[in-house]
DNA sequence: TCTTGATATTTGCAAATGCATTTAAACCTG
DNA sequence: CAGGTTTAAATGCATTTGCAAATATCAAGA
């Protein structure tokens, strides 16, 4: 029963969350690809291994979704990264049309080497955000997220 | 000086904003974008439009640090919408390297038939948190904001 | 004014992306 | 337990992307 929504050009580009978000993203992303490149790592396969670091063993599918990557851009994405050793596939006891991914020993250490330069990015867009108010927005954060459920990408 | 970040796998996805904020722009774009194909619109295309709705005659390169996409990019974003009719380009005045790009009525009249169902999945993704928690959460989303500055992308 | 350097946009091209299809395996249902 | 359906992953292919280079214009100094 809501009305309809006002005008972008009423509330302003700024005052719209998805934009102040995608542009927030977009700056993290943009600030993280130089050392990426270093190590040889694409968005998706930074993705891959963020994942892989907390959540081993996963399932392609659902690598794919919590990766927030194309299945088929995941897919080529690990073929890359079994290429360069820093995971390997294989295939599941039960069900072999699954295929599990398991991150090796170069690929957490290519993980590690980033993941300063990720913190240190987000360290730097909260610059001057109290705990508190930190807080609050991931609890914001997570109830959004909530919302979005298990559906895909 | 501060000590060395937690590691993700200490802290978890879900407790690390840029996932959350990337995964929750993921749904969002991923939502519209059956939408955005009916109108024969791409993301790049997409952000042009909302950005000309609110400001107009910008320079590209503005536009593409507004609209959150490479300059290449926008360049051919913005011949694409030419050809549809949906913005011009016209050489500035006073400095003719530059070019300003405006949003035509077609352009307009595209965006308003996107903006609700922008607005509708805006609305969807944050159900159920108050308004207060609402203001909130866009106020430290232009905190961080104003930390990225001007810089580019 | 001519030269050198900076800035804005476009374009060439190789690589990455995503949709649709294929292949393979598991699940049902009669 | 065969046939049809569903699900998972990989792949073909056309399109899109982004980096780097080219082009065009302006600015500043000799």
């Amino acid at each position: 029963m809501k009305g309809s929504a006002p005008r972008l050009g009423e509330i302003g580009l700024t005052n719209y969350p998805p934009y102040l978000m995608n542009r927030i993203m977009g700056r993290y992303n943009a600030a993280i690809r130089a050392e990426m490149a270093k190590l040889g790592l694409t968005t998706p396969k930074m993705r891959a291994l963020a994942v892989l670091s907390v959540m081993d063993g996963q399932v392609i599918g659902q690598l794919a979704v919590h990766a927030i990557v194309e299945q088929s851009t995941l897919s080529r994405a690990i073929d890359a990264l079994e290429a360069d050793g820093m995971v390997r596939r294989a295939a599941d006891g039960a069900d072999s049309r699954l295929v599990r991914v398991f991150i090796t020993q170069a690929g957490r250490s290519a993980f590690d080497a980033l993941w300063p330069h990720m913190a240190g990015t987000y360290a730097d867009l909260f610059a001057g955000i109290t705990p508190d108010e930190q807080r609050a927005f991931v609890a914001t954060l997570q109830k959004i997220h909530a919302n979005i459920g298990k559906a895909e990408v």
